[in-house]
RNA sequence: GGAGGGGUGGCCGAGCGGUCAAUGGCAGCAGACUGUAAAUCUGCCGGGUUUUCCCUACGUUGGUUCAAAUCCAACCCCCUCCA
């Protein structure tokens, strides 16, 4: 459908609905005056990582349409664990690494969203009105709203069900805490709008349904497509890990490199996604043909990277790319110290390219160690100054000690 | 409580006394080809070492055996059916 509202209309020019529980309505609200719209993040790690950033794309885009976003910090809600898309029950955090984690994540949101004027976001966590509930009043009141009928035919629940693997009654209340987060939201702040990935339709629905059942007010849902990489990969996960968000947990550099490396087939998508790019620009770059659309990559690289990490992160990593891959090293490679000649597979365990020396071995024997760009065998040294490579990608420079 | 089935490397999934560090697939890494892309082909893919060799590993703990992922016992966990 087309839509009249600013914010629809972004959204959906740039990707991010996949559903909405009533679009019509909502656009119709978003087109009649500011709308408060909140997205909720759970605590179970320190970072947060590129699943996560559609949605904060999504804040930043309601935001910039002069809309109010909510961030959810949710406190309370990681002591249960979502068991949405999850196999197995997740393990279960103590509060000390709740805290910690919450503390830590906090601080992505400030780069992406504007704390202060006329519609500044805000940050709650949910925490301060879960922790306190009394079990029976809590039930009574909204508990009974709740069909288990219902609950057991939601996808988060009937998979786990499906695959005969355990539900605990813990996890089981994971979606009515949510839905009460939302009525919660729509009491404090007047929040009339849930966002989420879409695995948690689930629970977006079940908190409209509550609102509109206990205090009759409007409420809506929005998901997010699952981002998924050309190849039908789940986006973000790499054998290293995730694509963190937090400079600590990932290096500028890496940030860089990973934006940079996208398939032809995604960057177009990715520049809607990821980056504020206008969408005539977005339209050029992604027509570029053959090896001229790695100019559009290193745009996504360097657009995505300043939003995250800013505008000096990325411009150094895109000249550490420049150098790096003209044959040269750049500023922003990762180093490791040495204090005079060091063997190379030392060398590569040192700059974190293998994790053992029997796979800096392999990698040795498959041609894929060099030092400043020649193929070397396993007894090659290299001293301060070298640039080691291990493969065509992951480059490093030894430094003196 | 009773009967039966099952727990294997990042994941899936074979093996069911030695020839098993454990077939195969996926994921991953490297090489060739390229554009720091995709596809394809090739090699690697527990740790330490010069291949030989040693260590750790098939839910946990013991046991039988010259020898166990494979047999036995106890325990833990999961699933199915019955009560």
């Amino acid at each position: 459908m087309t839509y009249t509202s600013d914010f629809l209309r972004v959204l959906d020019e740039r990707g991010y609905i996949h559903q909405i529980t009533d679009a019509a309505a909502l656009d119709a609200a978003a087109s009649a005056g500011v709308v408060t719209a909140y997205v909720g993040y759970d605590c179970t790690a320190p970072s947060l990582h590129i699943g996560n950033l559609v949605s904060i794309m999504m804040l930043r885009a309601l935001q910039q349409t002069g809309h109010r976003p909510i961030v959810l910090m949710g406190g309370g809600t990681t002591k249960v664990g979502d068991p949405s898309g999850k196999d197995d029950a997740r393990q279960l955090l103590d509060d000390a690494r709740i805290e910690a984690n919450k503390a830590s994540i906090r601080r992505i949101f400030e780069r992406f969203l504007s704390f202060d004027g006329p519609n500044a976001a805000i940050m709650v966590d949910n925490d301060d009105w879960l922790s306190g509930l009394a079990y029976i009043p809590f039930l009574r009141d909204i508990g009974r709203h709740f069909s288990v009928n219902r609950m057991l035919t939601f996808d988060s629940v009937k998979l786990r069900l499906d695959r005969e693997q355990p539900l605990s009654f813990l996890e089981f209340n994971y979606m009515i805490l949510q839905a009460y987060d939302f009525l919660e939201l729509s009491r404090r702040a007047g929040c009339v709008l849930q966002m989420g990935g879409s695995d948690q339709w689930g629970n977006i629905v079940n908190g409209t349904d509550l609102i509109r059942r206990v205090d009759a007010k409007p409420a809506f849902g929005l998901t997010t497509p699952l981002i998924t990489t050309a190849d039908g990969a789940k986006m973000g996960k790499t054998a290293n890990g995730a694509i963190w968000l937090h400079e600590d947990a990932l290096p500028n550099w890496d940030y860089w490199q990973f934006w940079r490396n996208t398939h032809d087939a995604d960057v177009g998508k990715f520049l809607k996604l990821f980056t504020d790019l206008p969408l005539d620009e977005i339209a050029r770059l992604e027509a570029l043909e053959g090896a001229e659309i790695n100019a559009a990559k290193v745009a996504l690289a360097n657009a995505a990277t300043a939003l995250c990490r800013g505008a000096e992160a990325a411009a150094a990593a895109a000249e550490t790319a420049a150098a790096t891959f003209a044959g040269g090293a750049g500023d922003d490679l990762p180093g490791f110290a040495v204090a005079g000649p060091t063997n190379i597979l030392d060398a590569l365990i040192g700059l974190g390219f293998a994790a053992s020396k029997g796979e800096a071995r392999r990698l040795v024997a498959g041609g894929g160690a060099r030092i400043d760009g020649e193929a070397v065998g396993e007894d090659a040294q290299a001293g301060p100054g070298a640039r080691i490579s291990a493969g065509k990608k992951r480059h490093g420079v030894l430094t003196q000690a």
